[in-house]
DNA sequence: ACATTAAGTGATT
DNA sequence: AATCACTTAATGT
């Protein structure tokens, strides 16, 4: 498929036809396999990411070198970290690495700051982006700090099938353990409690998210 | 058949 | 919820 053509399917009715015009001429294609990083903390950005296809999870450290989890961005989302970073050539403080495989646009930033001001639909754009990016921060704040480990399982193992639009994961408990900063012995109790709430079904190196099985 | 890796379990803190 | 120590099960060579 065209640039055009996947950009027309996207963002057709959030763009303004002058605005998918400019983009089109800019914007770089780019497509990434699964599990690329693709900014690390401390790099500059020069570009910003449209999303047209997969998911790139976007996640921040803590002083311990934990990485955790800030956000998915998905189909027809961009980067908000991104966007402040960009104003005043600041650095990166977050990590994104493709989720699945990608097909993006890198927009040059500059453009950002000059469709800030002509487009009114690239303005609705920024701030609704920054809104359910914000809103999906506070929500994985609010689960790590009120819900127990077994309530942020669920969701992470919900969450990362939602985004792979694939409710079976080809996963190990060890790496979930990481990912949620906890230890492969906990991981396992709390997935033998979700399968015994046949909530889950699980084999060796997957779990399948039965609440997002198609019927 | 053997080694390696993934997952299950009881006991302790 | 974390850690240890150990077992069992699945898979690769």
């Amino acid at each position: 498929m065209t640039t055009a053509a996947l950009l027309k399917e996207r963002y057709e009715y959030i763009f303004e036809e002058a605005l998918q015009r400019e983009i089109i001429e800019v914007g770089q294609l780019r497509k990434i396999a699964k599990g690329m990083p693709m900014i690390d903390i401390g790099d500059t950005i020069t570009h910003m990411p449209l999303v047209l296809n997969g998911a790139i999870r976007v996640m921040q450290e803590d002083e311990n070198e934990n990485e955790y989890l800030l956000y998915y961005l998905e189909i027809g989302d961009s980067c908000a970290m991104t966007m402040t970073c960009c104003m005043g050539g600041k650095r990166s403080t977050i990590r994104a690495i493709t989720e699945t495989d990608t097909v993006l646009l890198m927009i040059p930033i500059h453009k950002m700051e000059e469709w800030l001001v002509k487009y009114r639909s690239w303005r609705v754009f920024v701030f609704e982006s920054y809104d359910s990016r914000m809103n999906e921060m506070l929500e994985a704040i609010d689960i790590v700090v009120f819900h127990n480990m077994e309530d942020r399982l669920y969701k992470y193992l919900k969450d990362k099938a939602m985004v792979a639009h694939n409710p079976i994961l080809s996963i190990t408990h060890y790496q979930i353990a990481t990912e949620l900063n906890t230890s492969r012995v906990v991981i396992s109790r709390l997935i033998k409690k979700l399968l015994l709430d046949k909530k889950i079904e699980t084999n060796r190196n997957q779990v399948t998210v039965l609440a997002l099985m198609p019927k």
